[in-house]
DNA sequence: TTTGGTATCACATTTTCGTGTTAAGTAATC
DNA sequence: GATTACTTAACACGAAAATGTGATACCAAA
C-alpha cells in the first residue's frame, strides 16, 4: 500500500487543521500541504504535486474552488480533486464535475469514509454519496428526453428536421430521401410553423433541446 | 423499516433463483415476482407494481432489459430500476440511465452490498460502484470541453460564432455587436474556414461539439 | 521597419432559404 | 362517403446567406 499525498484547500481553519491531523495520523496517508484561498495553493500544488486535492467551494479572495480546479486540472490532467464541502444543489455539483473534480463529498461524512473517499479516487474511483449520485443520474434522464413539441411532428418531418439538423442542403435532403426539393420545402415550411421557429438554425436549436 | 417489493428479470435460471432465495430471506425485502424475458416482465409488472425492479441486461427474445426499462419508467415514473449486469461499457452505462435506470450495479457485487443497494435506489440513491461513477463523471468532462478547433478562433469570432449559434440574422449580429453588415460577413467568412464548413449548421454544430 | 494577425468596411454575384399559393393522391377516421 | 391528416409536387418572389475580391487601420512581434 503507497502513501497517498494529499493537499487540502479550505479556509475554515478547524476544518483545515482537522483533517490534516486525520490524513497524518492515518497510514498510508500524508497531507503534504494546506492552503486556506485558491490563489497559494494554484502558486503552491505545482511544487507539490499531491495525489489527490481537497478542495472547498467558498473560498475568500477572487477565486472559488471550481475555478481553482479548473486551472489545475488543466495543467495536472493526473491529479485528482474532490471537492468537499456542504453544498448539495445541482449547479455546484455539474459545474466541479466539469471543472474536473473526480469525487464529491459532504463535509458531514465520517473520518473513515473521508479517508475510503481519498484512496478510492486516487485508485480511479468517483466517490459520491447515493444522493449526489441521482443528481447525476437524474442529469442524463432529463437530458434524455426531448422536446415535446418536437412529439408534435410527423415521421416523415422528423426525418427532415434531422438532415437539417446535420446541415444539409434542401437538395441534398431532397436526394437523400427520393423526394422533390419543393417538397422539402414544404415539410420545412410545416416544421417551422408547429416548431414556431423561423430559421433552421432556431428549429435544429429546438431539436437538440436548446 | 417497510418492506421493499422486489421484481427480478434476469434469464439465468441459477443466478434469478439465487437472488430471489436472497432478497425472500432477507427481513424488509420482499420478492414479489421474477421473470426470465423482458416481454413477460412488461405484462406482468404492472400488476406486482414493485417498489423496486432489477434488470439483466441480455434477454432472450427482441427486447432487452434497457428498452424494457424505458417502457416501464415511462408508465410509472415511480418505480425504481436497478441494472443488474456482467457490462461495464460506457454505452450500455448510459444508456441504462437514460432509459431510467437509478442505480447500476454489477453482478459480481456481494449479496449483502446488492440488498443495501436495493434499499438504497429505493430511498432516491443511485448506488452504482465507484468505477461506474467514474465513468459517468468522466462524461461531464468530456461535455465541457469544447472542440479544439474553436480554439484557433479570435475572441471576436467566437463571438460572432455565439450569435451565429443564437439564430440571429447578420444584421442582427451586426446590431447587437455595433459594426457593418458587411464585417459579420467577413467574419462569419474567416469562421466557415477555420472550422472548414460551409453552413452556418455546419459551424453551429461544431461550436456544440458535435 | 516590416511582417503578420486582427478587426473593420465595401461591392458584386450566385446560391440557398423562407414564404405564399395551389393541388393531387393516399391512408386513416368517423 | 365525407372528412381529416399526411405526403407529395410545382411555380414565383423576395430575403438571407455564401462566395470572391479588394481595401484600410491598428497593434504587436520579428
Amino acid at each position: 500500500m503507497d502513501i497517498i499525498s494529499v493537499a487540502i484547500v479550505e479556509d475554515n481553519h478547524d476544518i483545515r487543521t482537522a483533517m490534516e491531523l486525520l490524513i497524518n495520523g492515518s497510514d498510508g496517508y500524508a497531507c503534504v500541504g494546506t492552503f486556506n484561498n485558491a490563489e497559494t495553493a494554484l502558486e503552491q500544488i505545482p511544487n507539490l504535486l499531491p495525489n489527490v486535492a481537497l478542495m472547498d467551494f467558498n473560498l475568500p479572495g477572487g477565486m472559488n474552488g471550481i475555478e481553482c480546479i479548473a486551472r489545475l486540472k488543466t495543467e495536472y490532467p493526473d491529479m485528482q480533486f474532490m471537492m468537499l464541502t456542504v453544498y448539495e444543489d445541482d449547479d455546484k455539483i455539474f459545474q466541479a464535475l466539469e471543472a474536473g473534480a473526480s469525487g464529491y463529498i459532504l463535509k458531514k461524512t465520517s473520518p473513515g469514509e473521508l479517508l475510503e473517499a481519498i484512496r478510492d479516487v486516487h485508485e480511479g474511483g468517483s466517490p459520491m454519496s447515493s444522493q449526489i449520485a441521482r443528481r447525476v443520474v437524474a442529469y442524463f434522464q432529463k437530458q434524455a428526453k426531448p422536446n415535446p413539441a418536437l412529439e408534435a411532428l410527423t415521421s416523415r418531418e422528423k426525418e427532415i428536421l434531422d438532415q437539417l439538423s446535420k446541415g444539409f442542403l434542401y437538395k441534398e435532403i431532397a436526394s437523400n430521401l427520393y423526394i422533390s426539393i419543393e417538397t422539402v420545402r414544404r415539410h420545412v415550411h410545416n416544421i417551422y410553423e408547429k416548431l414556431h421557429v423561423r430559421s433552421r438554425t432556431d428549429a435544429v436549436n429546438k431539436y437538440y433541446n436548446r
